[in-house]
DNA sequence: CGCGAGATTGACT
DNA sequence: GTCAATCTCGCGC
């Protein structure tokens, strides 16, 4: 993947290549940039662990459009998370953005995040990543990489090193290594198994 | 430090 | 009705 391709292009491709294009990117919105780290990649259809893998649904319309939109869905009866949209259009797949580092905004990002306690903390997990940048679920489908769109998308340079393992919290495909982080980085989560992982 | 449980709502079996 | 790509707090070692 070169530096110079465009990262539509790369988006387009299959989600473990684009996971691995989108850590080191920022992400821009609400007064707040993060740095992407961690990220797990979703191959759709194929995939048991992903919310298309039964087809497409009224949530999971986004993952089989266009690559770079936002897929934004709720969890746990509290949570937003947030994917970008991946592969070419009518293939279903995504990339769960997982954890960012502040780059700026750090006091808007934590006022929206009033019980973190260390900066590292802000952005650390998918759902606090999407508090941290005031995202929510009527950011679902989004271009992130329209330049003039309020939330987007700016690649800069890859990290030096991708590390890789399972994700986190799935309870499906438990042992395919489709988390991509950033080695080192003080915002990485913690892996937790699935309480009912299927290995 | 690790483990376990509760919170709380929408989507889909 | 069941489950979920989570977070946080509290307890025990």
């Amino acid at each position: 993947m070169g530096e110079r391709e465009p990262l539509r292009q790369v988006l387009t491709g299959h989600p473990t290549d684009a996971a691995r294009a989108l850590l080191g990117a920022t992400l821009h919105g609400r007064g707040v940039s993060v740095r992407i780290v961690e990220v797990e990649a979703y191959c759709g259809e194929q995939d048991p662990a992903s919310h298309a893998y039964r087809g497409r649904s009224r949530r999971n319309a986004v993952m089989f459009g266009p690559a770079g939109h936002l897929y934004a869905y709720f969890v746990y009866g509290m949570h937003t998370c947030v994917n970008v949209s991946t592969g070419p259009d009518g293939v279903a797949s995504a990339v769960l953005l997982r954890a960012g580092e502040v780059l700026s905004g750090l006091d808007v990002a934590t006022a929206r995040r009033p019980t973190a306690r260390r900066t590292a903390d802000v952005a650390r997990g998918p759902a606090n990543l999407a508090a941290a940048l005031g995202l929510n679920l009527s950011d679902n489908g989004a271009d992130v990489l329209d330049p003039a769109a309020e939330v987007r998308l700016e690649s800069v340079r890859p990290p030096p090193q991708v590390s890789s393992g399972p994700r986190v919290g799935v309870s499906a495909a438990a042992d395919v290594p489709w988390r991509f982080w950033v080695p080192g980085s003080v915002a990485v989560s913690a892996y937790r198994r699935a309480p009912r992982a299927i290995s």
